[in-house]
DNA sequence: GCCAACGTTGGC
DNA sequence: GCCAACGTTGGC
């Protein structure tokens, strides 16, 4: 099992949004950035452990954990000409993009910011310091450990 | 097959 | 709204 760090704008999607999924799960689509990309197609699997992040917003934080409980499919926004998500490169031979399912686990007591991580001795070599506007990141055992234990649950 | 240009991301 | 880092694209 791996570990990861997914963000989203909370104007976009929130956790909260997630939380209220009827169905109790939410798709994680509209990932247009290449990297971000390669991992949730090639590495991200049913059963991972997911840091939800909330970014571009005035605190940007940590707050709160969910469960991959579909791995990569193809993002169908990328074949809808009325989404903004619509890829006219894309077809359905040739996916370009890729979304998964989460299902919501938990909220942070305390939400982790971004500002606190940097500051943290024992956080300083996560990706989401080391660099920057990456929206799907690996997260390692011992950093999801310390974050969950500042979020309190 | 090199490499400059491009699009996306996201903290500041 | 600036701009830096990244993977991809595409002209040559």
């Amino acid at each position: 099992m791996t570990l990861w760090l997914f963000k989203s704008e909370p104007d976009e999607y929130s956790l909260q949004d997630l939380a209220a999924e009827a169905s109790g799960f939410g798709r994680w689509d509209g990932i247009r950035n290449y990297q971000a990309r390669n991992f949730l197609r090639d590495r991200v699997a049913i059963g991972d452990g997911v840091l939800f992040y909330h970014s571009a917003c005035k605190i940007p934080a940590v707050v709160g954990t969910a469960e991959v409980v579909r791995a990569a499919y193809a993002d169908p926004a990328q074949f809808d000409p009325e989404s903004k998500y619509f890829d006219p490169k894309a077809s359905a031979d040739k996916p370009r993009w890729y979304c998964v399912d989460l299902a919501w686990r938990s909220e942070f007591a305390r939400p982790v910011p971004l500002a606190d991580i940097k500051k943290n001795p024992q956080l300083t070599e996560m990706v989401l310091v080391k660099q920057g506007r990456l929206s799907i990141q690996p997260v390692r055992q011992e950093e999801w450990d310390s974050i969950v234990k500042l979020g309190g649950k």
